[in-house]
Formats: C-alpha cells, structure tokens, sequence
DNA sequence: TGAAAATGTTAGGTGCGCCTAAACCTTGTG
DNA sequence: CACAAGGTTTAGGCGCACCTAACATTTTCA
C-alpha cells in the first residue's frame, strides 16, 4: 500500500464517526477510531498527530479529534470513491451487496483523479451507492437523505419502504439479505416488530404514503 | 499497500525480464531487476532471499534469481489482473493505450479472485489486452503470439502489421501514439526505415502475405 | 595470468506504522 | 474536594522496505 493509505483510513474513520447528517464535524475520542481501525490507541494518536500538522484534522488533546475543512472535502472525495466501486461491483460485476465493502475498501485507495471520473460517467453518474447512501460529487457537495429517517424513529403502526443501511458492515448486511430484505423493501408494522433490535438503528426507511401503503395492504 | 506488493512487484520483475517467449525462466541479475523497479540492487537482494524462502524463486549468490514454478504460477496470476485492467480501462473507461499502466500497476494488487473472475467475464474472456500481449487464463495457460516477430527481426523489404508492444512503458505508447501507429497499423518497407531504431525490439509484428501487401500497396 | 573494473552482497542506519508498558489527564464518586 | 477508575498520551521497541558505504566476487583485458 501506498504511504498514504493508512492517513487516509484515519481520515475517513474520522468522516465516518464524527460527521453528522447535517455536515458538522464533531469531535472523536482516539479510541473509538482505534477500534473502528483495528489499531490500538496510541498508533491513532501519532497518525491524528500526523493529520495534524498537514491541516486535515485539528487535535484537543485528551478529548478527542475532528476534521477541518480540508479534511472533509479529501474524506469526502474518498467515500466518493468508495461508493462509485460499490456501485461498480454491484450494478456491473454482479456482486451481491454484502461482498463489496472489503474490496471498495481496496479500490478506493487507487490514486487517480481521471479514473474516478471515468468511473462515474461509465456508470451514468449514480447518485446512490448499492445500500442507499449518496454518492459525494467531485466537488464535495452531495444529498443527504432528505425524507428518510432511522427505523428506530419511525412512528408507530406505519409501513416503510428500505432506503438505505448505515453502517453497512458485510456481516449485517448479509442477515438482511438472507431475510430478502433489500432496498427497496417494503416493511409492514408487523415486519418491523420481528427485527432484531439492533436493525432499528441501522435501518434508513421512508414512511409510506396512505396511497402507496393501500397498495401494499 | 499491503505488505505484499513489494513482493509481488518483484515477482512480476523476475517474470518480465527472465522469462522467454517459450516459457523458460532465466537468470536476471539483481540490477536488472533494480533498475526495472526503480530501487537500489540491494534492496533487491533482500527480497529475492525472501522470495527464495517462500518457494517462489532460487538465488545464485552473485548469478542472479529466477522463478519456481510455483513462482512462475504466481507472476502469472498477476500478469493476468495486469492485462484484464487494462482492458477495463481501454475498452470500458475509454482510456488510450498509454495512459492505463500505472493505473493497473495500482489496480492489479487489489487482493480478491472472485473479483478478477468477475471482471474476466465482464469483459468477455478477452485473450488479448490493448497493448496486443496475451492475457493469461486462470490456469496459468496463455496462447503465446505466435506468428509475430520483433520488428528487427522482420526480413527486409516486407511490410508488416503491428500485433503488440513490448514492455509498453507509457513514454513510448504515447510516442507511438503521436506518430499514428497503433495495433494493426501497417507498416510498408518506407515507413520502417523512418522509425527510431529503438522501436525494432518494442515492437511486435505479423509480415504481411502478399495479398495483405497488395491490399495496401 | 593477474590486477583493475564491474557487478553483487553484507553491514549498518532511516522512516513509517504498529505494538506494549508506563506516565499522564479527566472525570465520577464518596 | 480528594482520589480512584478509566481513558489518553508519551516512551521505547519491532518489522519492513528502503538507503549508503564497505566488502566480496566475477569478469575483462593488458
């Protein structure tokens, strides 16, 4: 791997744990990115040292990190590539949407401004990766999820449909699989109350219409 | 990187400079192969005792390293990955042939063979990649050129058609490039003469039959 | 053939990312 | 408000791939 794999894992684990829906950076203790990185503590320390000094992370220490401006908008072009692979392995190669994280992992480290280009025309530039999370644009800019909320939030006694899974690990991703849920999934109340709890927070949903739910009595 | 692309660089070194058309492998010397991987000779010393330990080469203390079969398996399988990404980023992506090297450089240590069957398929069990150099099948078997000769070797006064490049380092594809020629370009008796002499040895060629010459007359 | 030139290997050192162990803050509790 | 418990950083080391400098071998050719 390159030298500069490893800052950019930091980086987006620092994108994945302290970056809101709404954009803001908030601050990340040291051990929770150990843990999301496999690493011990201190190695996370010396790298968010590292980020530091290149101005892509700012560091209180003792209480934690977060990005600066810099910082998110590289964080941001990474999960950009993250997603257009995902894409590219779902949508051309075939795969099933639970075996790609590990290998999108691989390939969004390919260094190359004009590939992911490419990339995003051949796909027809997605706006949505395979499990429901936009797509960045090459400027940085992107659309949140606007009507979606998590499962867990949904009112009571309401049908959904599937628009996205957080997180995202291949582990959870292939239980929902097996239980035939996908996007696009329609959940009744019923449905819902046979999840496992941890779903609940996991699961990105929009409430169905009255219109859309008659058609699904 | 992971921590095996340094040795799969090196293996890959072993194969392009010793192993033959026939499929031999010969020795090469360390500063060859240092040369070619742009590191110092003993940095390559070092590897190659590693690669000797694992069983994917032999060293001959100041002769030079050459491949196992099992090393020679291997180099393959990255030969393979190699070639069926440039032809991703050829034919997919609409690359031009000498801009896709060191993409693929990157591309093939991507480490999944369910990935690399995929992509085979995808692109429908190409034989050949953009720069006309066989692409190897999973089994490590590969129809060598077999009516092609080096440019140098053509016998005088014989028009030909170009089948490939050797080596293909981006500087002279795009001086190819430049100048017109690419795979199955024509070459006539005049055309050759007007050719930098280094080309003779890069480039592949098929002598044209007489009714071929008189096609282009 | 035997020394100089060319080539190859060993020795010793560097940077990087990781580790463990020890020292250091912050915080929650009595 | 002190102090124990817990998380965080610093100190010191390790493995890896690389380097330069010094040493060893092979090759060249007078």
């Amino acid at each position: 791997m390159s030298r500069s794999t490893q800052r950019e894992d930091h980086l987006k684990a620092l994108y994945a744990l302290g970056v809101s829906r709404d954009g803001e950076s908030d601050w990340v203790s040291t051990s929770q990115m150990a843990t999301h990185l496999g690493v011990k503590p201190p190695s996370v320390t010396a790298m968010v040292q590292v980020l530091t000094e290149l101005g892509w992370a700012e560091h209180r220490p003792y209480h934690g990190a977060r990005l600066t401006h810099a910082g998110k908008t590289l964080a941001l072009s990474l999960v950009r590539k993250h997603r257009l692979w995902e894409t590219f392995l779902v949508d051309r190669l075939g795969f099933d949407w639970d075996e790609v994280h590990d290998i999108a992992e691989q390939l969004e480290h390919v260094d190359s401004v004009e590939l992911v280009e490419r990339l995003d025309a051949f796909l027809g530039h997605p706006t949505v990766d395979p499990h429901g999370d936009p797509i960045p644009k090459n400027d940085g800019t992107f659309h949140p999820r606007h009507d979606a909320v998590l499962l867990a939030q949904l009112e009571p006694a309401r049908s959904c449909t599937v628009t996205g899974v957080r997180g995202g690990d291949d582990g959870t991703l292939s239980a929902l699989k097996k239980r035939g849920i996908g996007l696009g999934s329609v959940l009744t109340d019923e449905d819902i109350s046979t999840l496992p709890a941890a779903w609940l927070e996991q699961l990105w949903v929009r409430p169905l219409t009255q219109t859309e739910s008659q058609e699904h009595g």
